[in-house]
DNA sequence: TTAGATATTGATAATCATTATCAACTATAA
DNA sequence: TTATAGTTGATAATGATTATCAATATCTAA
C-alpha cells in the first residue's frame, strides 16, 4: 500500500468523499521532499491547480495527518511544518540554531531506552518527538574563530 | 544565585531597566508551579496587580526565557506554556493523549546516548526537547475495558 | 540631586495563522 | 437518476502574538 492508497482508504473508511481537490493536494505534498508549512503547500498547489482554496489545503493537511500520511514537525520557531510519514522510518531532528539546517537522526538504542523509561512510569507510548538544538559542524567552526 | 537575582542580573547586563512591573510578573511566575500560558500568567498577575497590561506580561515572559529563568513547553495542542527552568533539573515530558496529564521524566542514560548521537553528527548540543505521547496508567486501564 | 537620554508601559491597532460559516456544488448509494 | 449528505472556496471570525506611540519611569553622568 502506498501513501495515496492509504489516504484514499482512510477517507473512505471515515465515510468521507474522494475529491479531485484532495487528490491534488496529496499529490503535490507527496511530490516535495521539503518540510512545508500550510502556506507553502498552498503556494505549491496553486502553481498547478489555481482554483484550490487555502481552506481546502489546510483541511486536507489535517486529514493527511490523521491518515498517517503526514506528520507535523515544529522546530520551536513558531511555524508548523509537515513532512512525509508514510513509508518513512521514524526519525527525530537535530536542528542548527544558527543557520536553521537540520538532520534527520535515528538511534534504535535511544528508542529502546525511551520505551523502557515510559514503561517504568506505567504509560503506553503512542508516539514521541525529540528535537535537539545546537550548532551544526559548519556553524560551530565559524563560532570558534 | 536564585531565579530573581538571575533575572535582574540579566536585565542589567543587557542594558535594560529594572521596573516594578517586571519584578511583579516574575514574582507571580515564580509563585506558581503550573505550566502556564501567557494569558494564564496575565490573569494571575492581574489578581494582585490590576494595572499591568498583557503586553508587558508577554514581553516579560520573553525576557524570562532569555535569562534562563523560564522555558517554553509545547505539548502539541497548539498552546505555548512556560515552566520554571532556573533551579530545576532538566527533564522531559510524558503526556497522556486522553486526559492531558503529564509526568516530568528524566534518565541520565537516555541523555548520555543522546549526547553520543549528536556528537556522531558533528553537532554541538545546546538543548533538547523530548515529548512522549501516550496513555497514562489510568486512561489505558479505562481503554482496555 | 538633577536633568537629559533612553527604555518601558499600557492601550490599542496590526498582523498572522487557523478555524468557522454558508451557499453553491458534487460524490455516493439506492 | 435522485436524494442525501459531504465538500468547496470565499470570506468572516477568532485568537495569539507583535507593533505602535504618547506618557511615564529609570538610569547615568554631571
Ligand atoms: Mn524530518
Ligand atoms: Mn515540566
Ligand atoms: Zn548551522
Ligand atoms: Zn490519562
Amino acid at each position: 500500500m502506498n501513501a495515496k492508497e492509504r489516504f484514499e482508504k482512510f477517507v473512505t473508511r471515515k465515510g468521507l468523499r474522494r475529491t479531485l481537490q484532495r487528490e491534488r493536494v496529496l499529490e503535490v505534498f507527496l511530490a516535495t521532499e521539503r518540510h512545508v508549512t500550510v502556506q507553502e503547500l498552498y503556494d505549491l498547489v496553486r502553481k498547478k491547480h489555481s482554483g484550490i482554496g487555502y481552506a481546502t489545503v489546510a483541511r486536507t493537511v489535517k486529514l493527511m495527518c490523521e491518515s498517517g500520511v503526514c506528520r507535523q514537525v515544529d522546530f520551536g520557531d513558531g511555524s508548523h511544518r509537515f513532512e512525509h510519514k508514510h513509508g518513512h522510518e521514524h526519525h527525530d531532528h537535530l536542528i542548527c540554531l544558527e543557520c536553521g539546517k537540520f538532520e534527520e537522526i535515528y538511534s534504535p538504542e535511544l528508542e529502546k531506552i525511551q520505551d523502557r523509561l515510559v514503561r517504568k512510569y506505567g504509560y503506553i507510548q503512542e508516539s514521541h518527538k525529540l528535537d535537539v538544538f545546537g550548532l551544526c559542524p559548519r556553524c560551530s567552526k565559524k563560532k570558534r574563530k
